[in-house]
DNA sequence: AATGAATTGATATGTTATATCATATACCTC
DNA sequence: GAGGTATATGATATAACATATCAATTCATT
């Protein structure tokens, strides 16, 4: 029996189980083309330009895909919590744990592109008691921190 | 005597010192059009995006400017500590205490666009510590609350 | 099969940012 | 003040990022 030529990036089974079961329990439609974008990110391993994904994928179905599509397409999974937003890159990830819904800060290495997506909820109640004492009222925090990963470091 | 047509929006004593001093401690000319864009930026009261600051200087102005002109002021003015830039809004503020080196954090009011530029060393030395534990060097970091502002918050 | 809601496609447009090359201005040295 | 150098500006084009609108299709449900 032969494969057909690949319509879709590899989608480890483990990611694949994540974004069912995500969209499964908010009761909303994983369809093939959602499917396809999240697989390119996961098969990428950093950070994704929303343009980049289209070239990609454009590579990989040999066809034009608008950008409309895949701004469609990121849209539902950050909602649905399958993908983050990289403000300061303007890029798009992968999230490390859709399992729980949490809010995230990032270690960005400047020299490799590699992504670390943190959970530190000493930061978070640190943020928050800090807008408390400005009479802030906080729904959202954009925690990015520009560096040099591990390994790059070593090796300069 | 009679005053002629502002080329440039009004720029309160105060800052204009602070600006020429930031200057002239770095040895960077602070041009008049670099004035002009900064003085836009100080009388707008809240960030702006590029375009927006380019139609009020040509309104001011009564001349047409390049984007290209005003990103570079942007950028000379980011390089000597003068305005900041919002990445999650795509804009730009003036800083709030330009006379010496510093991080920032932001609240940003989502309801009437007031920003407050923060400085917590607590929040930095944490920031650190939390990279410091991945065997991250940071060299940079974002962090930008959205929300709602005191009276904003009050009102609804 | 009929209905209504959600998704996708096609096309156009709006917004943000940079590249390149030529011209002008300030600054320094002589 | 002339000449040379670095810096700044102008003009033009293009790249990169994101959204609006409306029509067509697909899907779930009845
Ligand atoms: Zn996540
Ligand atoms: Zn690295
Ligand atoms: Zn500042
Ligand atoms: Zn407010």
């Amino acid at each position: 029996m032969t494969r057909g030529p690949a319509t879709s990036a590899p989608l480890p089974a483990k990611w694949r189980q994540l974004a069912e079961a995500c969209c499964a329990e908010q009761r909303v439609r994983l369809t093939p083309a959602r499917l396809a974008a999240y697989a390119e990110l996961i098969d990428a391993g950093h950070p994704l330009s929303a343009y980049e994904l289209i070239a990609l994928l454009e590579q990989r179905q040999k066809r034009k895909i608008a950008p409309l599509t895949v701004y469609r397409h990121l849209e539902f999974l950050m909602r649905v919590g399958l993908v983050h937003r990289l403000e300061s890159m303007q890029s798009y990830l992968p999230c490390e744990h859709p399992d729980h819904a949490h809010e995230s800060q990032y270690l960005l290495c400047s020299s490799c592109g590699q992504v670390d997506e943190l959970e530190s909820k000493r930061l978070e109640k640190l943020l928050h008691r800090i807008a408390d004492q400005h009479g802030f009222l906080p729904s959202n925090a954009v925690v990015e921190v520009t560096g040099l990963c591990g390994n790059c470091a070593q090796s300069t």
